[in-house]
DNA sequence: CCGTATCCATGACGATACTG
DNA sequence: CAGTATCGTCATGGATACGG
């Protein structure tokens, strides 16, 4: 998550903590992990493929914190060699729209310019 | 809030530039400025202040970095003192559902852990 | 009121080597 | 195959002071 520092004045709680939410997608390469699960699962070297230019250490970061705020399952599967298969969890799939429709207004803007 | 590194290797160019779409929202504090804009147009100052915890400086950077992109619209308004109304362009708008969705998700995301 | 200038801290990321 | 360990780099952002 990229972390929101906060002022040395304790600001007042927050109606709509955006920045915590906002997080769910933070990392160079969260949105990646989410667009590339969108069909099925994916292996941690499929994501890897996919994913260009990602290093192993980054992509295993943030496929861990994805996990941890319930985004994504990973699942190991009893094989040799034994593989991990990652998918997008209930809730993690409902961001799928929302990055497309990021992604839709970006090819609009570049194509404008 | 996080940040989109681009790696400083040429990724190819028949890949979907997923990233150059999701830099829309890159920086700690871009989807804030989206979404306080949701509802018309805002001076600097009334940003500031409804961005609790941002400084001048990055507030000034995401800004100029939005109106660069074609997200806001800066206008100058020549008063006494001066000021300035930033609001959203009619692509940057349509970034707002999107936001929208990843709040939603995220704060169901939070209710149920 | 709306910024800019400077300095500095943090941490996300890449590269490489290595492991169960 | 699916990571972990270590090291270094560099962009992002905070604090403070100052300028138009």
């Amino acid at each position: 998550m990229v972390k929101l520092r906060r002022s040395r004045v304790e600001p007042p709680p927050e109606v709509c903590p955006l920045g915590e939410c906002m997080s769910l997608i933070s990392g160079a390469w969260s949105p990646h992990v989410i667009w590339y699960l969108r069909d099925g699962p994916r292996r941690f070297g499929e994501l890897r493929a996919d994913i260009k230019g990602v290093s192993a250490k980054v992509l295993t970061a943030r496929l861990r914190q994805l996990e941890r705020d319930g985004v994504v399952i990973r699942r190991e599967v009893a094989s040799s060699p034994p593989t991990v298969e990652y998918s997008l969890s209930e809730l993690g799939a409902e961001l799928r729209p929302a990055i497309a429709a990021i992604v839709d207004v970006g090819h609009r803007l570049k194509r404008r310019n």
